[in-house]
This record gives C-alpha cells, structure tokens and sequence, in this order.
DNA sequence: CAAAAATATAAGTACATGCTTATATAATAA
DNA sequence: TTATTATATAAGCATGTACTTATATTTTTG
C-alpha cells in the first residue's frame, strides 16, 4: 500500500501545466530535452528542472542514448495514472509540427 | 474537453496529505467541519481552507444543514478521480473512532 | 586533447502555499 | 436580544515552487 506522502508527491509533479504537457507528449513517443525545449518554448534548465521533478516522482524513466537523455512515461506503481494520462489534451501535432522543421533527433 | 489550467488545479487541489485525507474521510461518510477538526487533530481555520480549496477545484460539495456545513465527494468532472480515491489508505476507523467518543454530529 | 552539443546543477528572485492568530458571519438557544 | 456554537475570512509569516542566469558535467567530434 501507498502513504499519503508519496501519494501526495504524485500529484505535486502533476500539478503543473508544463509538466502535464509535457507527460501528453511522452504518451506520444518518448524525446529528449532538447526536443521539449523547441516544443514547450522554454529554456533549457527549466525543461531539466520539470524533468528531475517527474522522474523522482516515478512518473518517468530516462534512457541515455549518446549525448542524448531520453524521457518515457512510467508511473506504473500508481494505479491512476493511465486514467489521469487519458485525460490530457492531446499533443499529436506539436510533435508532427517538429518532425517537419526537421529538428527531430535522430540517433542509433 | 478540459483545458491544461483546470488539470493542474484539481491536481494542486490532491497535493497535499491533509486534503488526501480528508477525502479518504468523505468516501465513508459526509462530514462537517467540526469533525473533521477532531479527526485531523487541526485548528478550525486550517480545516476551513482545505476545504475551500476543495471545493474551488471541485472535489467536494457542500451542504448547509443549521449552523454546519457538511462535505461530500464530488468530482464527477474528472474521469480519473474515482480511481485516485481508490488508492487512498482506509480511514473507516478513524471515523468509528469519533462516533465512540461521542462527538459525532446528529441533527435532521 | 580541445571544441561543441546536450544535459544537469546552483544561486537568486518573485510568487504560491499552509499554517497561525484575530476577527467576521451565520444559525441556534437561552 | 444576547450568548453560544459552527464556520469563514483576513493578515502575517515561514517554507516551497518555477522561473532566470551562470556554470558544471558528460559525450561526441575534429
């Protein structure tokens, strides 16, 4: 069984726009800061910082690839948060849009 | 659908111990405000604003009977929030625990 | 090895949050 | 009406959060 606090540090890390959508993104297909700064707009360090925030919460794993760290979802200990995931909006195009300027990374 | 600002709230609104529990209260029974200082071992005004956070972000409702105010769930607004009560710790006992001591609220 | 690119961390700042105590509002009871 | 009980709100304070800029670390490339 889960505490109250770990249950409680769960929804801090949801309880942020960019973070929520940057998990919609990762339900897409897993990227890399670098693509999330183009994606989000944001600063580099800011983008770092949301993704320490969800991966001490559990809700993401990393995989370094190269230079590269690549982010996926997780989550799997919470039994919510499929149904939390299948609530966001969804963020299809905002990966299409940076497939076509040609600033996906492409490795391996 | 709901927007990325209405997610975050509801999910500000889960980020706290306090209010997790007194949710995992309000899945056994409706309760006042009253009580729920005596089972949370809180000041009234503390209670008073967990409460209206609640109910701002629409996990709770209220319903004024005389001179209390008792909370229900609510939350229908969210699809996922049914599953987030499920993984909240018991707290049947705790509530058997006020009826014992007397200071269960009776009116009607 | 030195330079470049991707990422992480640190320090500073503005604003949000959760409590406190004091006070206001509302309903009931004497 | 006045006192009592339940609840809400307000102001103040300590701590937490999300950004910023600057710098450190890691990996690849020339």
């Amino acid at each position: 069984m889960m505490d109250w606090e770990q249950i409680a540090e769960c929804h801090k890390a949801l309880a942020d726009k960019t973070r929520l959508r940057i998990l919609a993104l990762l339900k897409v297909e897993e990227l890399c800061v670098c693509e999330l700064v183009e994606i989000l707009n944001m600063t580099q360090p800011a983008v770092s910082q949301h993704m320490r925030k969800l991966k001490n919460a559990k809700l993401v794993k990393e995989r370094r690839n190269g230079q590269w760290v690549f982010y996926s979802l997780d989550g799997s200990i919470y039994p919510f948060f499929q149904s939390v995931l299948e609530t966001l909006p969804k963020m299809r195009s905002e990966i299409e849009e940076l497939k076509k300027s040609g600033r996906k990374v492409v490795c391996d």
